[in-house]
RNA sequence: CGGGGUGUAGCUCAGUUUGGCUAGAGCACUUGGUUUGGGACCAAGGGGCCGCAGGUUCGAGUCCUGUCACCCCGACCA
């Protein structure tokens, strides 16, 4: 891509957003504040965010769960159904509004409209387990929004249900997730911690959610020193959540945990007939008789993952981006003298298939090199004096922060790897 | 929703305390020239309903009332 043909524009001056990430996204002029909680991400954002999808796509896929696509503007009567309606509407969490045919809301998140999918596609329990999963927006009005994308009213979530005959066969599938889970954000080179949280306004008893520990995280949790148990604070002041918790982990010593901010990226619950009993998700059993069936729920807030990895790989001088979901990879910035090799170069790395950008906007040495670095490519290729005595490019490789010296074949190779 | 704060140029902000000439700076932008290896320099230029509405006053960015928007602190959440 030629970086003239993206419509970027950094800024010199930072605000004052508490995340150091979403200032210097703001600088790179990457994310757009169009109204509180209400953002655009520019060229880069999305190609990372795209990227972080895919790989939460391909893993879901091998780990058994089906891509559907349910709708985000909803009729208000599946909520009656849920009873969930007036609980999110009085505690103004959900966007509600009238149309030409009654009310509707924009789903704050999709247990109901994904039971109106099952009811009609499991009728016996031979049309059991399934898994299915979606990757779209969410709408909450947030009482406070946060942290820029990290909290946002309209945000994307991937959200996925499973549907079981038995409790059984429900833990089962929860286990799988989370292996999936943990999956996940290791192809994202993300460091992730499974703790014991709260159902809430969710329904079903158990849940665990998946935190990234980080400074300006708005959650807390308590772990032990080999990281094999971690709870969320939130269960200390639920008396029956922390007795159950008690009961599985024997010798657990609150006092003796450590206390850790975080984000929470990810969140799964087993939320057993909660919602098939109130909603009339029934099936027939092997014995012919009417069952609710037993549901999972598993959800990822892609949005905040995207944040969660800028916050966690950035510096003053802008974000570097880890290479399993860099926008692009390289950059080529060169001097006057050196445009139509720089030309050159960028079609041949084009060519052998590098996500590579030329910098082909008017500035100063010091700015193209500045901007690099702000929007956080991985290697900047320069073109400039050395090139033109020895034809050597020069690479700085912000991965390893060191520089080397390399002919196109070599470029190549190493571009490549 | 409670508490604190901010709205002035595309961006970051001075100016408001104590009302007074034609509203400022830096960055960005346009034109010309000199530059060209870590956010260059010189010159000229464009750009503002001072959030919005009303009021006080000879006179309001500045004072008063209302209103809207946004930010920060608390409960909520992926």
């Amino acid at each position: 891509m030629r970086i003239k043909r993206i419509g970027i524009k950094t800024k010199h001056s930072r605000g004052s957003e508490e995340a150091l990430s979403q200032e210097i996204l703001f600088q790179a002029s990457q994310l757009k504040r169009h109204a509180a909680g209400i953002y655009g991400f520019g060229n880069f954002l999305i190609r990372a965010r795209n990227k972080i999808v895919d790989i939460i796509r391909k893993n879901l896929e091998d780990f058994g769960c089906a891509e559907v696509s349910l709708p985000i503007l909803q009729p208000k009567n599946l909520w009656k159904e849920s009873g969930r309606w007036d609980i999110y509407s009085d505690n103004k969490q959900m966007f509600y509004f009238s149309g030409r045919n009654g009310e509707y809301c924009l789903a704050p998140t999709g247990e109901e409209i994904v039971l109106d999918f099952a009811r009609d596609n499991i009728v016996s329990y031979k049309d059991l387990p399934i898994n299915i999963f979606q990757i779209g927006n969410k709408y909450r009005d947030e009482i406070r929004v946060r942290g820029g994308i990290l909290r946002s009213k309209e945000f994307l979530m991937k959200d996925g249900y499973s549907f079981h005959s038995s409790f059984e066969d429900m833990v089962l599938e929860y286990e799988n997730m989370k292996k999936c889970y943990f999956k996940i954000f290791k192809d994202l080179e993300m460091d992730v911690v499974s703790v014991k949280a709260l159902n809430s306004d969710m329904g079903g008893k158990v849940s665990e959610e998946f935190m990234c520990f980080s400074e300006i995280g708005e959650d807390k949790i308590l772990i032990n020193e080999d990281k094999t148990l971690a709870l969320n604070e939130e269960i200390l002041q639920d008396e029956k959540a922390l007795e159950m918790l008690k009961q599985t982990n024997k010798d657990l010593d609150i006092n003796k945990l450590k206390v850790v901010n975080c984000l929470e990226l990810g969140h799964i619950f087993q939320l057993g007939q909660f919602y098939s009993e109130k909603m009339n998700g029934f099936f027939v059993d092997e014995t012919g008789k009417k069952k609710a069936y037993y549901m999972g729920c598993y959800g990822i807030g892609v949005n905040r993952v995207l944040g969660a990895i800028c916050e966690n790989n950035c510096d003053e001088e802008g974000l570097v981006w880890p290479k399993a979901v860099a926008p692009y990879s390289s950059v080529i910035i060169y001097s006057k003298e050196n445009e139509k090799s720089a030309a050159n170069l960028y079609s041949s790395l084009k060519e052998k298939g590098v996500d590579v950008v030329l910098y082909d906007k008017e500035a100063t040495f010091g700015s193209k090199i500045k901007d690099s670095k702000l929007l956080g490519f991985l290697y900047i290729i320069i073109l400039g004096n050395k090139y033109l005595e020895d034809g050597l490019y020069e690479i700085e490789d912000r991965v390893n922060s060191n520089k080397m010296f390399l002919n196109e074949e070599e470029l190549i190779r190493f571009l490549r790897s």
